[in-house]
DNA sequence: ATTTTATTACGATAAAAATCGTAATAAAAG
DNA sequence: CTTTTATTACGATTTTTATCGTAATAAAAT
């Protein structure tokens, strides 16, 4: 499967790879606690959204005994670059620049924030002037 | 209609959008033509899509002769807001910090955007202290 | 006045995503 | 060994989104 259908997570695919990339490998059961406390839905729903999943190679798995130990294919990097290219794309009309303004206005950053990001922007621009 | 579901456009929809805040008012016949060079996709499909959001809420339209002049219902900063707010949750866990780290290194920010940028945060840091 | 064209209206279908129930069965408990 | 429980497999259904074709008709052109 190609990489840009493997980081075409839908949105109930992402919370359940979000899970995996925090937690690392795990079964059905311990995912679907998680979703479950934020959204009704049933076990066979986790459970056939993960097999759909792993049939597109989304996701990996493992058997233990009878279940099954899943873990993400595509690391949370890639994945996040990917989304963010098509976010700013579409949302931002490929303005990295606004749409970091944007992220930074909006939620209040703190002075420690706003010091990681200015050593950030230090670095970049020494690196750039090589 | 809730503000919720005014800015929750399909990915069909915010295309819609993108082309008349850039545009201002525009006729389904402008908006197709543009959509049209980038995907196929009949006349008709692109009209009944502005039927649908016309009728959720999303879009205002007034009518010209036989034609309908057609104009966003909601502001492109607004509707920009709730889609960064869910796209920094959904695929950065939150983390505004990573996002904006994350956004800058990808593109290659030019000087002047390093430039803007640094302003931007000399202003927030002004701001937040008194 | 008649024909052609542009435009909307509408319903139907298709495609994608999400949800669920039932059955099969291995593992665990009794 | 028998019963209960946990887990997967599978197919079906529902919901949402996207797409399209046909018909109706006003406006424009002839």
């Amino acid at each position: 499967m190609s990489k840009e259908e493997k980081t075409n997570p839908t949105p109930s695919e992402l919370e359940i790879l979000q899970f995996l990339w925090k937690h690392g490998p795990s079964t059905v059961k311990q995912i679907h606690e998680d979703l479950e406390q934020r959204k009704e839905v049933r076990y066979t729903t986790t459970l056939k959204t993960m097999q759909v999943m792993f049939e597109r190679g989304m996701l990996k798995r493992e058997a233990q005994g009878r279940k099954h130990i899943y873990q993400a294919a595509i690391a949370e990097e890639e994945t996040q670059d990917v989304l963010l290219d098509r976010f700013l794309n579409k949302t931002f009309r490929g303005s990295a620049l606004k749409l970091v303004m944007r992220a930074l206005g909006n939620y209040d950053a703190t002075q420690s924030d706003l010091n990681q990001l200015k050593d950030y922007i230090d670095q970049m621009e020494k690196t750039q002037k090589k």
